[in-house]
RNA sequence: GCCCGGGUGGCGGAAUGGCAGACGCGGCGGAUUCAAAAUCCGCUGUCCGAAAGGACGUGUGGGUUCGACUCCCACCCCGGGCACCA
């Protein structure tokens, strides 16, 4: 291999092969797929890529991933669905319109076409018929067709709820946009407002959400984060009758209904809480602490929920529980009767108390809870443990088991016994009932923002929030509109889209002007993709059957919760409302979770510039070595650092490959035909272990391992080329013709341009998967192991057939164990032929 | 704090309870060359040793086992998620 064999074709040139191979894919139409296709139906999906431009190397990482499953499955014989779409809709394309004044569809259909290049110029193959597009009329049409079908199925609906309100960019922020209280964008201190929005009612779902969990092939992280965000409690719900000036109990007003997931600790009950924004309030505070109480209120709103909740600068708990933020509260004035021990204690406000968990108002327990520990604390209340601690607790509200203490009839048993007990007296006595609380809160829908899904919905003054008709579907955003930065949707300005006529009465009605989250767009894509020429229904149930749920999800960890909750909930709503087939439970029924491109240790963003164009290394290197050394740096699911993507050692390895196939057997000096010997047996194995290794590899996305295995079977070629007796001509061809099939899916171009030269004719990722024969993975001679005490002592090539008897003494008679035995027996002789024989002393 | 991951050469990493460090990067040496690049071949965990060989070695400390990176217990460190959800 020291010279350019005169039969050489050419040099390796990505730059002049790739464009041509990525043309005649396309030109083939080698991954469209028909709904009617025959084989085996296979659906390997990437995430929805929002379009910010050029692909960067996260996403190029993503996507190769996906690519390689396509190409793999596809050759092992399935019909694979492969679609690609854009999550088009958002606030980037928003913001650069209003920064000059142009339409955002400009900027988007500018860095779709830009992406769509990015992924051509990867190698990456999609059925270019299917492509969805969030900000297409095709898309919005049947998105608002959901919404009216989910407000019918009352699974949509409006309600008063509290945003995050810039006061500077006159607008409401994501969560995500908010930076520890303030706007990212303006500085300004972010305010809670309370909005009129649009929902959908995922909560309807949270059983079965928690529930199906169990069903999908997920990382068990992802299951954990969701089943964490779904927030399943059991408890007790029941009234604490409000008190009169002697401290009895009034019957005349409604209790104040509290829930507990400790109905244990009521003993122990020393005071309440109700959050400030509870609807009692007015009605329960006194006259004399109605001031303070008010001004509680109206400081409270001010706080955004983010800065409300947040701990900053706090510091852990000296006995190891949660210590949060000091805890604001005012005294109601009112007093409550704790039903336990028949006494009055006291109603405060306090804002750890939030109103949409549980009734919004608490029993406070400081003995077993730190947060009602460090209330009482600050505001001097008292404090009765019902749990008695471990000796030597020298903590605060103790959370663990032990017996109970001061609760009369509840003394002694153990917190399980005591909950049960304490629940059904509740029960029993007609003062509560068991309840489940979900932590998960309804989909708050509404976005003031114009690049977005219209909310298909009109004010009329005399009928109220009324849907658009089905046939006026879809209502498209007009697109003479003035982008000017009020941070206000410029719909609030378009008189002609505003006015309307209202559905029903026929009067004068206003179009709501909000728009759906993004997070609508990409619950259903997926759906879409499989029939998205249907001009008459959002996707056949035909074309949901054949291919739903997705064989194989790939992403990125960051949408563990909400992408891939609000796909599971849209999934789940559309199969009852009969939209999808009713038997589709879950979208995705297996998920793969790829890690992070990190630059310099921090995660790689836009805003933070330290991005890397990959269409560079494509340039330099060519798209095989950049794919490659992506597959080859890390475990697929763990996080990079782009230093690690090494471009060169991969070029390298591409140039040996083509160096050894390029140049066709025959050519090759010495090569001998006849019967194959000993050596071309050991190649020949050789070759089958690596079908049988990569098909392995390539099911469970080992991809890093895969490529050392084309690496280490090459080098093994290369000095079976070298050889003295020279290489068995059909072996070597064999070798190397497997080893291009099964590099096709990775590296797809090298390997299609050296097929087409070794066959003249053939298209290597047109050929079927090749199988291992099991007869053939098996070594003739293996080498021993022979330990002395479990070390590695001695090694000796043995017949791979050895009995465990001659194992046992040719491990025995060899020089060295009888050095190391000094002449006597050893006590014990363990046999694990052919591999190993552990002798032991 | 709670819940998940993870700690292996100079670096990225590999290894169903059975040869620790595959493969790649980097380094060293050799071949080729007028020379260099490219390429090819070899070596490359640490320590002792001229070598043969030996000792040590997968975050720390224990345990199970003929045998532990792998299983169990305790702890340390790093990364991520959640964090007033009653």
């Amino acid at each position: 291999m020291d010279h350019q064999p005169a039969h050489a074709r050419r040099r390796y040139d990505p730059g002049s092969i790739e464009p041509r191979w990525q043309q005649r894919w396309a030109d083939d139409g080698l991954y469209r797929i028909d709904n009617d296709d025959n084989r085996e139906a296979r659906y390997v999906l990437s995430m929805y890529p929002y379009p910010s431009g050029p692909a960067h190397i996260g996403h190029v990482r993503n996507y190769t991933y996906g690519d390689v499953l396509v190409r793999y499955n596809t050759m092992a014989g399935y019909g694979v669905l492969s679609s690609i779409g854009f999550d088009s809709f958002g606030l980037n394309a928003e913001n650069a319109a209003i920064k000059s004044n142009t339409h955002p569809r400009i900027f988007t259909d500018k860095r779709i076409d830009q992406l769509t290049e990015s992924l051509r110029r990867i190698g990456a193959v999609y059925d270019d018929r299917r492509t969805v597009k969030s900000h297409d009329v095709n898309y919005i049409r049947w998105n608002q067709h959901f919404f009216l079908k989910f407000l019918e199925a009352d699974l949509a609906y409006k309600a008063e709820a509290p945003v995050n309100w810039c006061p500077g960019c006159r607008t409401v922020l994501a969560n995500e946009q908010v930076v520890s209280g303030r706007c990212e964008r303006s500085g300004d201190e972010v305010e809670r407002r309370t909005m009129s929005q649009w929902f959908y009612r995922i909560t309807g779902y949270a059983q079965e959400l928690l529930d199906e969990l169990e069903t999908l092939d997920w990382p068990d992280r992802v299951k954990i984060m969701q089943r964490n965000w779904i927030g399943r409690s059991e408890g007790v719900q029941f009234g604490l009758p409000i008190a009169d000036a002697k401290g009895t109990a009034r019957t005349d007003v409604d209790p104040l209904v509290v829930y507990t997931t400790r109905p244990d600790t009521g003993f122990g009950m020393t005071f309440a809480v109700m959050s400030p924004e509870h609807p009692r309030v007015e009605e329960l505070v006194t006259d004399e602490q109605r001031p303070v109480v008010e001004a509680f209120r109206a400081e409270v709103s001010k706080r955004s929920e983010i800065e409300r909740l947040s701990n900053t600068g706090n510091t852990d708990h000296p006995n190891g529980q949660h210590k949060s933020m000091t805890k604001r509260g005012v005294f109601t004035g009112s007093a409550v009767v704790n039903p336990f021990t028949n006494t009055a204690i006291p109603l405060y406000l306090a804002d750890y108390v939030l109103m949409d968990y549980g009734t919004g108002a608490i029993m406070a327990v400081p003995g077993q809870d730190q947060r009602d520990w460090d209330f009482a604390e600050a505001h001097e209340l008292d404090i009765v443990r019902t749990v008695r601690p471990p000796d030597g607790f020298d903590g605060q509200a103790y959370t663990g088991d032990g017996p109970a203490v001061n609760s009369e009839w509840l003394d002694g048993l153990t917190v399980d016994e005591a909950k049960q007990a304490a629940t059904d007296w509740l029960v029993d006595t007609g003062l509560g009932e068991q309840r489940v609380n979900y932590r998960l809160r309804d989909w708050l829908l509404s976005r003031q923002r114009f690049w977005g899904c219209p909310i298909p919905i009109v004010y009329c003054d005399t009928c109220g929030a009324v849907p658009v008709p089905e046939s006026d579907l879809p209502i498209v955003a007009p697109d003479d509109v003035e982008f000017r930065p009020t941070g206000e949707s410029p719909l609030n300005y378009h008189e002609s889209f505003l006015n309307t006529g209202c559905p029903i009465c026929d009067g004068p009605a206003r179009r709501e002007t909000d728009t759906m989250d993004t997070f609508v767009d990409s619950s259903w894509h997926f759906l879409r993709f499989v029939d998205p020429w249907n001009p008459d229904q959002p996707f056949s149930s035909d074309a949901v059957e054949k291919f739903l749920p997705v064989n194989q999800y790939i992403g990125g960890v960051e949408h563990a919760i909400l992408h891939l909750l609000y796909a599971r909930f849209f999934t789940k709503a559309l199969a009852d409302l009969g939209l999808a087939p009713s038997n589709l439970r879950e979208p995705f029924a297996k998920l793969f979770t790829q890690g992070m491109v990190r630059l310099g240790g921090s995660k790689m963003s836009k805003t933070k510039g330290n991005t890397v164009a990959p269409e560079s290394f494509v340039d330099t290197h060519g798209a095989d070595a950049l794919r490659l050394a992506i597959l080859q740096a890390k475990p697929a699911s763990e996080d990079v650092d782009f230093e690690d993507i090494q471009l060169e050692g991969c070029e390298r390895f591409l140039n040996r490959v083509w160096r050894l196939a390029a140049t066709p057997t025959r050519d090759i000096d010495n090569t001998r035909s006849g019967q194959p010997a000993e050596p071309d047996n050991r190649i020949e194995t050789a070759t089958h272990r690596l079908i049988a290794a990569t098909t392995e590899q390539y099911q469970r996305l080992a991809f890093n391992t895969a490529v050392a295995g084309f690496m280490e079977f090459t080098n093994g070629l290369y000095k079976y080329v070298q050889s003295a007796d020279g290489p068995h001509g059909p072996t070597l061809r064999l070798a190397i013709d497997t080893l291009l099939q099964l590099m096709a899916p990775a590296v797809p171009h090298i390997t299609a341009e050296l097929w087409a030269i070794r066959h003249e004719g053939q298209h290597v990722h047109e050929l079927s998967w090749p199988e291992a024969d099991q007869a053939k993975l098996r070594e003739s001679t293996v080498t021993m192991v022979i330990q002395v005490n479990g070390k590695v002592r001695h090694r000796v090539d043995v017949n791979a057939d050895i009995t465990d008897a001659d194992a046992r003494a040719t491990a025995l008679s060899s020089e060295r164990v009888q050095a190391l035995l000094g002449g006597s027996e050893p006590s014990n002789v363990i046999v694990r032929a052919p591999r190993l024989v552990n002798v032991v002393a």
